[in-house]
DNA sequence: CTCTTTATTATACGAACGTATAACAATGAG
DNA sequence: CTCATTGTTATACGTTCGTATAATAAAGAG
């Protein structure tokens, strides 16, 4: 008996740098709702529509497209909380203060997003180009959080010296990773609202900036 | 031409709960330093010394194995942690600088630290056994850190009510974790006693204790 | 309309995976 | 010394994996 060949399927031709973003997104829904270890060529390709093989169209490994699907990630992430604080509105502290509530409160915590930064995270030690993606991220995060920082000090008459504002930074940064990590897997212990309770207070004193009733209450 | 069977190698029957314990440190090891998805039954059981099957005879799957050394390793940690500060020598503020250090210095950071418990991370929220560990071994690590704290504020004459100390809890764990995984993912921009400085300082800040001279130099 | 380009599909291949099963041998009991 | 127990090995099976290659069709150019 033999084989008879397979019907095509019909398709459309999509823009490459479309197709490219397509897959990337594909690969990080994969991976955030089934983990990464379903997150083979065949169920990524098939979350996008697609078939196996123009995954290696597009990409020259599936190292490749999740390396380009972290960094892509880290792009808009990086790119939403930046508009959020670009917004000239209010005092520094203020703005520091939503930075604080939005970087622990959904969309930026849940369970997904801890499942897909864990899977990425578990690669940077091993793959250069998955760890050079970890530190521009990581570093951009860092100065955007230096930036409303040195601000909201400045507006209350404190300069720091840059050694200072650097640490200051750093458990700053590591407060609101910590909170992050613990709320979005633990959400039954620490609920949306307490956790930035507790990041207001927190980041309050370890900068001595009064941001515990600075919530805006008529937007 | 019939294949001849191969010659079986020599063995030494173990104790079966020291075998167990040979293959969780071997899983353990090879996610460590090759990662999760390195960690296959044959590499597994290559790490242990033994062959692929002798895995089924302990545990009914590789989920199973992972689980358990997951918790293994999580006990492990938690034992050497508080034997740490279980010993009474010293005040209370010194107890707890102590283990802030530990927790910021190697071996508790590194590389190959973070990839593991990044491998465990991913998993917590898809599979309930992993998640159970996750939560168990979590809340003995918070309700540590609780008790040095609460001893550390008593002795400063400092009694908090047991949602202040809950909180603070929640505050320091964040910090210390966030730290933990920076120097760990990121040890040339952020070294062990620059880490640790932080991480004394900011608990400093966070509880209102004098940490920062508390280092033992007469040990 | 025809031709060229290339995005996309279909198919195939070898390797590695997790698991199942039966034979074997190390050990302790009697 | 003999036997039963079971820890351990050897082997096999079907599946899925990442990758490779050739055929095909959609889209734009002339």
């Amino acid at each position: 008996m033999t084989k008879a060949p397979e019907k095509r399927r019909s398709y459309r031709r999509e823009h490459p740098d479309k197709r490219r973003v397509e897959l990337m997104e594909a690969t990080l829904r994969v991976i955030a709702s089934r983990g990464v270890e379903a997150a083979s060529v065949r169920a990524i390709s098939s979350e996008a529509g697609v078939t196996p093989g123009l995954i290696r169209h597009y990409f020259a490994s599936k190292e490749d497209l999740v390396c380009a699907a972290y960094a892509h990630h880290m792009t808009v992430m990086q790119r939403a909380s930046s508009k959020a604080s670009d917004t000239e509105r209010g005092s520094a502290v203020e703005r520091l203060a939503e930075f604080i509530r939005r970087t622990l409160s959904p969309p930026v915590t849940g369970a997904q997003e801890v499942q897909l930064w864990a899977a990425f995270i578990e690669k940077i030690g091993r793959e250069p180009a998955m760890r050079q993606v970890h530190l521009e991220s990581y570093r951009d995060f860092r100065l955007q959080l230096e930036t409303v920082l040195r601000a909201a000090l400045l507006e209350a008459d404190h300069t720091p010296s840059q050694i200072e504002l650097t640490r200051l930074t750093f458990a700053c940064n590591a407060v609101l990773d910590g909170l992050w990590l613990e709320s979005s897997a633990l959400p039954d212990i620490l609920p949306t609202d307490e956790v930035v309770q507790i990041g207001l207070q927190s980041v309050s004193r370890l900068t001595g900036l009064p941001l515990l009733n600075t919530r805006n209450d008529t937007p």
